[in-house]
DNA sequence: GCCGTTTTCGGCCCGACTGTTTTCAGTCG
């Protein structure tokens, strides 16, 4: 996949044309930055897309003309681009290193690499320390001040926070500022409600008469470490958690214009304003306005822009410009599944192996809570003997005692399975007669994640192929932040569980989110079906279901794609038991 | 450099806040 490499240069291209300043117009600069996203978002690898429909086909895409389609040719054929590499020369420094840092743009980096020969973060670091930036012209104490911050904060965090710690800090503190009194609105926007996997700050909309009695109770909230910018209508602070937070304050009569703007995404937004553009319209984030600014179309609901601009309102988890305003512009919007459509959980560890300390009659009584009405129970196999895995009689023990909780239990079912390890032969870890007892088989890898592409698919495929499998648990391995995702040639995997009825898990821990949105929308396209597991290793756990509900409508798929919003009877018929 | 249901030329998304400036450029989302 050539394609984050590709966007890295288009965007650092566009930097650099930047500082050519006169020579260069600022919409140059624009199309190499639209490029550079286009690229960045794209399913299919702009290498293969060349090679399948040459310079053509890419020129198909939204934002790459006749010259940028040129320098990907170029770049696949070569692995160069001329054109960057001639602005390489002329600007000797890491502007894309030295640009993601907050309030660093590709002026000031300049700006910093004329007059003090600063060419990357290490250089910027070593200026810092020796106060060398203070007393140019345009800079000050302050924005010493502030770069440092900048540095340090990307220096312990990469950037961004997993949702499933940004998530419920964001509602703690919508909930405290609708509790104080002083707002009448607080939405929670941005990233966060769209549920991407990371979130790199919060936005949260107000609405309220006592703007400045707002803004000041923000800054001295308990979650807020310092105010980075504080005005009437903005203010922006940076958390304890190691988070930044925006707070809007928004009239009443533009709230729902507010929301879909800060809700994004930007490329989603960027379109929207187009559509209006074209239909003689402006949009913005007070409404919905005529040429001459004037005359509110729509602005109180979010629903009202999309409406006004010819097309249903979809939900905020498609809204990343992949193809959801054509489908809004059709009304063929699918109804996505919801957290209350959930039935029941496939991925659930109990006290008889992993980490795990709860019964079966704790596992029975959370999840009835949440309304759910069955469980899986999926203890690890043997070869995780890490993690205390079972062989052929512990299963055996294990069933045996979810039989008689289940003659206990009212209204609730515990199912017979295990989280099966897929061996380095892509044999499973489990003997037939413990196939046999089980009411369907959770197969995962967790061995050898280190294996050559070529043999990792093998693996995956030849155990797809078993007939044994029924649900692939996390397929891809990855940890969030922490590890990356195991090498497989996933079109081989979904066609394998295609042949093989397999179903694909999205597994909801919020470190894993595996299946992500863009494999899930993939696997959506090969018929599949999911299931969205919690992979619980403790009750507290089970709320998990949220994050992966989020993913699953990332990934445009509705109730009947997932399995475990149908009945027990209804799973097990489809599981082939 | 890209693009076309006003256009193959002449537009291109737009507003808030900061810091350092005394009227605004730079950055961000």
């Amino acid at each position: 996949m050539i394609n984050q490499k590709l966007a890295e240069i288009l965007g650092e291209i566009a930097d650099m044309l930047e500082l050519e300043g006169e020579k260069y117009s600022r919409f140059e600069v624009l199309a190499y930055r639209k490029a550079a996203i286009t690229i960045g978002g794209l399913q299919e690898d702009a290498g293969e897309i060349y090679r399948k429909g040459g310079v053509g086909a890419l020129m198909e895409l939204p934002g790459i003309g006749k010259s940028i389609a040129g320098h990907i040719e170029e770049y696949v054929k070569t692995g160069r681009i001329a054109k960057y590499d001639r602005l390489k020369k002329k600007y000797k420094l890491d502007i894309a290193g030295l640009t993601k840092i907050q309030g660093m743009g590709a002026k000031k980096a300049f700006k910093l690499y004329e007059k003090l020969g600063i060419r990357n973060v290490q250089d910027l670091k070593k200026a810092l320390a020796q106060h060398r930036i203070r007393d140019l012209e345009g800079f000050g104490e302050q924005s010493e001040a502030q770069i440092q911050k900048g540095i340090d904060f990307l220096e312990q965090s990469g950037g961004r926070m997993l949702l499933g710690a940004a998530l419920p800090e964001a509602e703690s503190i919508r909930d405290k500022l609708l509790a104080s009194g002083l707002v009448d609105k607080a939405m929670i926007c941005g990233s966060t409600r769209r549920m991407r996997e990371t979130v790199g700050d919060l936005d949260i909309l107000l609405q309220s008469d006592r703007g400045e009695a707002v803004m000041d109770y923000i800054t001295r909230m308990q979650e807020v470490e310092s105010t980075i910018a504080k005005g009437p209508t903005k203010t922006s602070v940076r958390l304890a958690i190691g988070l930044n937070c925006d707070f809007r304050l928004v009239e009443r009569s533009s709230f729902g214009a507010a929301v879909q703007y800060f809700t994004g995404s930007k490329d989603h937004n960027v379109r929207l304003r187009e559509i209006a553009i074209r239909k003689g319209y402006k949009l913005n984030e007070y409404g919905l306005f005529d040429r001459r600014g004037r005359n509110a179309v729509a602005g109180k609901g979010e629903e009202d822009i999309y409406a006004a601009l010819g097309m249903d309102c979809m939900e905020p988890e498609m809204r990343e410009c992949r193809g959801e305003i054509e489908l809004a512009q059709r009304h063929e919007l699918p109804r996505l599944v919801q957290l209350g459509d959930v039935a029941g959980d496939l991925h659930v560890h109990s006290r008889n192996s992993g980490d795990s300390s709860n019964s079966l009659e704790d596992i029975a009584a959370g999840m009835k809570l949440l309304g759910r009405d069955y469980a899986g129970i999926t203890d690890h196999s043997k070869s995780e003997y890490m993690n205390g895995g079972l062989d052929e009689k512990g299963y055996a023990r294990v069933f045996a005692e979810i039989d008689r909780a289940n003659d206990r239990l009212d209204g609730f079912r515990l199912l017979k399975s295990g989280e099966v390890d897929i061996l380095k032969d892509g044999t499973l870890d489990i003997s037939r007669k413990t196939f046999g007892e089980m009411d369907y088989v959770l197969a995962a890898v967790h061995s050898g994640l280190r294996d050559p592409k070529e043999k990792m698919t093998k693996r995956i495929v030849d155990a797809l192929g078993s007939g044994q499998v029924s649900v692939l648990g996390h397929p891809t391995g990855r940890l969030i932040n922490e590890r990356e995702p195991l090498q497989a040639d996933m079109d081989k995997v979904f066609e394998a569980a295609k042949d093989n009825n397999v179903v694909m898990e999205i597994n909801a821990q919020p470190s894993r989110l595996d299946l992500n949105d863009e494999n899930v929308l993939k696997a959506r396209k090969y018929g599949l079906k999911f299931a969205i597991d919690t992979d619980a290793h403790r009750i507290s756990h089970f709320q998990y279901m949220r994050y992966g509900v989020g993913m699953a409508k990332r990934g445009w798929l509705s109730r009947e794609d997932i399995i475990n919003t149908y009945d027990a009877k209804r799973v097990l018929k489809l599981l082939g038991r």
